[in-house]
DNA sequence: ATTATCTATAGATCTATAGATAATGC
DNA sequence: ATTATCTATAGATCTATAGATAATGC
């Protein structure tokens, strides 16, 4: 069965759609094209007809997860008096770590993403300056590179809460690690 | 053919270290049983003798990993007057961020370690706690409640630091990130 | 006699492709 | 007529097991 041009777009659409979200949850060896386009409600022979390889549908579903967690940044940056905590109290919050599937790529792919292949990376790259420009513009330093390195410090400790907090067995100190670095990344700003 | 129980004890411990090597560089789903014996200097069918499944090994090579990594720390602590300095000078260089396999766990497979079941977890849940009281001994914080905050903080930074540096194409940008990053721990402590 | 390791393989799964099918859009 | 999707499958790979082999250690 053929559907429409549009229609059509769209299913390539619902792929990359499902593709960030699966492969934030079980890595990207952990799911196959057939686990995708089955969550797109597609079978797995179509998949080459929009993809070259899986490959490519992991660079694309990275950027896509970058640019849903950059759109969400703006969206509740703009509505609050103080943007960079806006940003950084849900990152940091046990909802953000039990649904992987929605959040960070870096924390949730990152090693993953450096076991892939140059294009991926590229991709990855690109992203990640993208993030730190958008997190430097709500920094409080006084020079751009002053904005620029409290961007970098502030992003890296952000993954790394979160891929520690996952990590681990805990709730508790998930939490813990949670809160405490919420609560320097804010005492280091103010 | 059959070996000394000796030697099957050091077969054992070769087969885990050779495992903590090659899933830090290659993912646990990036290496398969025959990879790690072969690595090993054995055949994929003597593993079960060993081990009751790949994920028993997980688990013993994550135990190995933090240990190696916790050992080397008390070795350069010990023979440095600024012991945390001496740690994470290493830990934030671009020679441990293209030696994944010799490197941190957590920075290596932290999102790996969130997919694994409860053993594999629980382990990594013990080794975080060594890492951050091994840590927290050599904070500059007055109270324990402070030394522990500032450990947490510490180690989340460096995980994310090395995550991002690794995930990314661009050696430059690495570099910038790595020295940003040491920069603001040392700044802080100091 | 025991047992650590090896050879061989069953059963499952994954990527990618080939050819069939059926609805779109010139 | 074109083409997006489906069915079916080839070829490769992986975990785990069964039975054979041969050296150790009682």
């Amino acid at each position: 069965m053929r559907v429409s041009k549009a229609q059509a777009a769209a299913n390539r659409e619902r792929i990359i759609i499902e593709a960030a979200r699966l492969f934030r949850l079980r890595g990207f060896d952990g799911i196959s094209i057939a686990d995708v386009t089955k969550s797109a409600g597609l079978t797995h022979g179509g998949f080459y007809g929009h993809f070259g390889a899986k490959e490519d549908l992991m660079a694309e579903a990275c950027r896509h997860a970058v640019r849903t967690m950059l759109d969400e940044w703006k969206a509740v940056a703009e509505r609050s008096p103080d943007p960079l905590a806006a940003i950084t109290r849900p990152y940091l919050s046990m909802r953000h770590r039990d649904d992987a599937g929605a959040g960070c790529l870096m924390a949730a792919l990152g090693p993953d993403v450096s076991r892939q292949s140059a294009p991926v990376r590229k991709v990855v790259t690109e992203c990640l300056r993208l993030v730190l420009d958008a997190l430097a513009r709500l920094t409080t330093g006084r020079t751009a590179g002053a904005k620029r390195k409290e961007a970098i410090v502030t992003f890296v400790t952000l993954v790394g809460a979160l891929v520690a907090a996952r990590a681990i067995n805990d709730s508790a100190l998930a939490e813990e690690i949670l809160q405490v670095t919420a609560a320097s990344i804010s005492r280091v700003r103010g």
